[in-house]
RNA sequence: GAUCCCAUAGCUCAGCUGGAUAGAGCAACGGUUUUCUAAACCGUAGGUCUAUGGUUCGAAUCCAUAUGGGAUCACCA
């Protein structure tokens, strides 16, 4: 069946050559919503068409609308108000929709033939994961699933930051204070044993830090001087050098690591299918600064390093690689990119990471581009702001870091908590309750952090939990397992609600199945656009309409069956797409809370 | 110094590819349950869309400037 948009454009355009031998291309005519105060379901606004038909744009609204509602079998009427022209579709059509929507199996599109990477999470290895993590997670997660539903094969990828001074200072600090330690004597989960140790390091260095400032040694000296900065960056060398004893206590330290991740992952539902590691991808990229300097993309200064030029992009002049001939973080990025494209060849390319690196990936997709690289217009940096707490950043080294995996906990609780002071969960046997506590307070804790525009930078208070209310993932699993709840009743009833015929609709229920339709074009939206808010603040919208339908009709109180069914068949196909769209955000759909 | 992002109700956010009287949630106040799940629904109140100018039939939306907040740019990662 044609999307109703489509329809109605296309005798709008019919309308135009018809009545005035003009011609306008269908998609130029822009439908919007009807404001709920009016009559219809689509708006059609004529002030832009009103000079060169020569028509005042009440007129014209009235003009069109009138040749629609004789030509275009599934429009039953219109009204002109101040230049606006809605449409009000047959309930005939509204109904014909339902039925076809409720036929269907999935709301997926047909694949198309194209082939995605999304890159995300990318954690370091030195430090546990914290809420900042967390929404680059959903994020990530969540445009996956997204770009799978409207076609394309997705490949999910995480590039674990592996190696790095940084790493070597947990390393040092470990080696030096950890007395052998392990995730198992300490009773901690190995990415938290690390990162205490990444803590201690700078503890301990601030303490040499200012003992050399004590000494006399000016501030910046003490920095540079610091003995534990460059035993790390000793070991560094060392790591470099394939040195076995650092090795080993980097893999050591690493293996507990990821046991960490691994478990926070399944806790929070992500997934991957493929891990790079940085240890394996820092080398790359240098053959390509020698093809860039042979395509006179790059130029060498004379003391060798090698730059490009992206003043005319409106950029600035960037190092690509060191003077000594060692790489900088660009020149890995371009490696991986290229191996990347080599291992899956993605035409398009997600990176889910925070907005202090748009520079950065300006810079890499500027260069891969002029490197006339094939992947290079499907590159995109999907970039999201910071989550702030009301006393401002969150920094890790001063603890002011919000964890990953005690938020979790704390949301599971609190669901927990609040479903219990419901009385909600009589008859559920214990394990189903954990899992009830468990999705609702993930359901939460995805829905605040992905409801946001991911570009914007966002709130977190602490001692506010994660509403349960309102404009919430709980809000919208509730209505969920509301109808899931309608639906045992009819089929206990043998209700033949597929059945259902074409009886005379109420506002409430036009405005549903009008929602309904928009979904197609949100979804796309948001793939297009990258954006999984779109999708979490339509199923809102759904969520929000139908609990108001609830109130004002009663289902089985309804004396006329045809009605019953009709429904009946309509809370069946709500629950259909907001479980869809809930899905789509990572997000599970219980059928009782 | 340069560049980028952001600014909408007390708070958190939608709306931004120009359209009708700028919308939700939370918080506040009032109401709704013998009926399908009240994590809900209905209502009241709450706005100089940071400011000024411009573009036009029409600007929260586009452009310019200013202010405030954030980030980035170094042979750092």
């Amino acid at each position: 069946m044609q999307n109703i948009e489509n329809i109605l454009q296309f005798h709008i355009s019919l309308a135009f050559k018809t009545l005035f031998a003009i011609e306008i291309e269908s998609n130029q005519l822009k439908l919007t919503p009807t404001r709920k105060e009016f009559e219809g379901s689509h708006t059609f606004t004529c002030f832009q068409f009103a000079k060169q038909t020569g028509k005042a744009p009440d007129a014209l609204g009235n003009v069109i609308g009138n040749y629609l509602k004789q030509n275009c079998s599934e429009i039953s009427g219109f009204n002109v108000v101040k230049g606006f022209l809605n449409i009000v579709l047959t309930d005939q059509y509204f109904i014909h929709f339902l039925k076809s929507q409720a036929q269907k199996a999935t709301f997926d599109f047909a694949p198309n033939g194209q082939k995605v990477m999304v890159e995300y999470s990318s954690p370091n290895t030195n430090k546990p994961l914290h809420l900042g993590h967390l929404r680059n997670n959903f994020l990530g997660f969540s445009m996956a699933n997204i770009l799978k539903s409207t076609g394309y094969e997705v490949v999910k990828a995480n590039l674990i930051n592996d190696r790095g001074i940084h790493i070597c200072k947990s390393m040092l600090a470990y080696q030096k204070f950890g007395n052998n330690e392990t995730p198992q004597t300490a009773n901690l989960k190995g990415d938290k044993l690390v990162g205490k140790y990444y803590v201690e390091f700078d503890k301990q260095s601030k303490v040499a830090k200012s003992k050399l400032i004590e000494n006399g040694v000016s501030e910046e000296d003490a920095e540079k001087q610091n003995p534990l900065l460059i035993e790390a960056q000793e070991m560094l060398l060392k790591w470099e050098k394939g040195d076995t004893e650092v090795v080993n206590l980097w893999k050591k330290m690493n293996s507990w690591v990821y046991d960490g991740f691994e478990t926070t992952y399944k806790t929070i539902g992500v997934a991957f299918d493929k891990y790079y590691y940085e240890s394996n991808t820092y080398l790359l990229g240098k053959e390509i600064v020698e093809e860039g300097i042979a395509k006179g993309v790059f130029y060498k200064k004379e003391d060798s390093s090698v730059w490009i030029d992206l003043t005319a992009e409106g950029l600035d002049h960037k190092l690509v690689l060191r003077s000594d001939g060692t790489s900088v973080y660009i020149t890995q990025d371009m490696g991986t990119a290229d191996l990347k494209y080599n291992e899956f060849g993605c035409n398009r390319s997600v990176y889910v990471v925070g907005n202090e690196q748009d520079y950065h990936f300006n810079v890499l997709f500027h260069i891969l581009k002029k490197l006339n690289r094939p992947y290079a217009n499907g590159l995109f940096h999907l970039s999201y702001g910071m989550v702030d707490l009301p006393s401002g950043k969150m920094k890790s080294r001063e603890g002011t870091v919000v964890d990953a995996d005690d938020l979790v906990q704390e949301m599971i609780d609190e669901a927990q908590k609040q479903t219990t002071e419901l009385g909600k969960i009589d008859g559920f046997k214990p394990d189903e309750a954990q899992k009830l506590y468990y999705t609702l307070g993930l359901g939460a804790l995805k829905y605040f952090l992905i409801k946001v525009d991911p570009k914007k930078r966002m709130l977190f208070n602490p001692a506010e939990s994660i509403d349960f209310h309102g404009n919430t993932g709980p809000f919208i699993q509730y209505t969920h397992a509301r109808v899931c709840a309608i639906m045992r009743k009819a089929n206990e009833l043998k209700i033949d609600y597929k059945n259902t015929q074409h009886i005379d609709l109420q506002a409430t229920e036009r405005e549903i199945i009008a929602l309904l339709l928009e979904c197609e074009k949100v979804v796309k939206q948001a793939s297009d656009e990258y954006s999984p808010a779109l999708i979490a603040n339509y199923v809102y919208e759904i969520a929000k309409t139908y609990n108001s339908f609830y109130a004002a009709v009663s289902i089985f109180q309804e004396q006329n069956q045809e009605i019953v069914k009709f429904r009946v068949l309509l809370s069946e196909t709500v629950a259909k797409y907001i479980k869809y769209c809930l899905n789509m955000l990572g997000i599970d759909a219980p059928e009782r809370m």
